[in-house]
DNA sequence: ATGATTAGAAACTAATCAGTCTCTAACTGA
DNA sequence: TCAGTTAGAGACTGATTAGTTTCTAATCAT
């Protein structure tokens, strides 16, 4: 072993996914990569193999981070109500759309790439029924006695309509029109 | 005036928008374009200004083929109950699934373009209204005693969802599991 | 200290990008 | 029939693409 590695793997990663997110894969030249990631293109290419290794790192690390905090999110008990959790979740896109035009890099990879790259397409539809299986938990802890199969069902049910908010979102819609749209889907799983 | 265009401007831009429609706008090169259209780059760039132009026009050609197409069925009063005709449109998302991954144009193209071209916005924006109004009208068509308001909300969440269903599907979600989703949500709305 | 190893920057490569230009041939109106 | 006009094909342009190579300097183990 000789000179270390001056950046984080991790730390570029988070750069590139920001990219990725942003611009989708074709949209990110490399050049944006790498100015995301702080690096030159000699780093790049010593860390890793190509544009697409990368992407799929970015995939493995947003499952790992974003994915995982709304997760946490949806199945923490602690925080009150499973419909309450779902309802802070969905607030969450309203508010984020406030700030940027992201939407969520797993529905956009689901679009943009899952099609094309079936390493994609695996990741993507596990990402997904971990939000379906998110989704199901907040429920059934509202009521213990709904089975499984059907708590599930609702959970993709819900899956599908976060995905299609985080799209709305990232379209442009006024941030009052998704509201009514949120609080809509919460009054039917309310009943 | 002199020699006629030897093609049909709206045949052609019918092949563009299969082409983009699959691909994206940055996936879809030119030489794939004027395959699909079975133009030469010549005529291109004497019928439309450029690529970006030929994307604009091919969502205007969406809105009035296929989006009609999906109002119609929405608002078509002779096809029974209101959201019988939403089982409908939401089970033809099903069965496009098992012929291509294209998923939704529109759907797409709010994820691919829409953040960074204002006219695409404006279009998407504009389509995904049109829908949300679409299923206002079924779900209206079924209780008359139903306010305007609560039926556009409920045909907004509806559009919403039908734009999940359809990153769902391109995904490469399984059927059956697009259809318990479809079924969830019909059950839901019927209560 | 020194030799082996590797990170990083930058120049380079071949392919491809969108868009332009030129030339030929086809069609129109008179 | 012929002059004027325009469609179409294909060669061309300069910019940009992802990826490679080369060289320097930093850091390791001994």
């Amino acid at each position: 072993m000789a000179r270390p590695r001056e950046f984080e793997i991790d730390k570029a990663l988070d750069g590139a996914t920001e990219v990725f997110w942003r611009h989708g894969y074709d949209g990110a030249a490399l050049p944006d990569l790498l100015a995301g990631m702080g690096i030159s293109r000699g780093s790049f290419y010593k860390a890793f193999a190509d544009k697409r290794s990368v992407y799929l790192a970015c995939l493995d690390r947003y499952e790992q981070t974003n994915l995982a905090g709304a997760l946490d999110l949806l199945t923490g008990k602690r925080d009150g109500r499973g419909r309450d959790r779902i309802a802070t979740l969905f607030g969450s896109v309203v508010r984020s759309a406030r700030i940027d035009r992201r939407g969520c890099f797993l529905t956009n990879a689901a679009i943009d790439r899952a099609p094309f790259d079936p390493d994609v397409e695996e990741r993507v539809l596990a990402m997904m029924g971990q939000l379906a299986g998110g989704f199901a938990v907040a429920i059934a802890d509202d009521a213990a006695a709904i089975d499984d199969d059907r708590a599930l069902r609702l959970g993709e049910m819900l899956a599908t309509y976060y995905v299609g908010l985080q799209v709305t979102a990232r379209a442009g819609a006024r941030r009052d029109s998704l509201q009514r749209s949120i609080d809509r889907i919460l009054a039917l799983i309310e009943g």
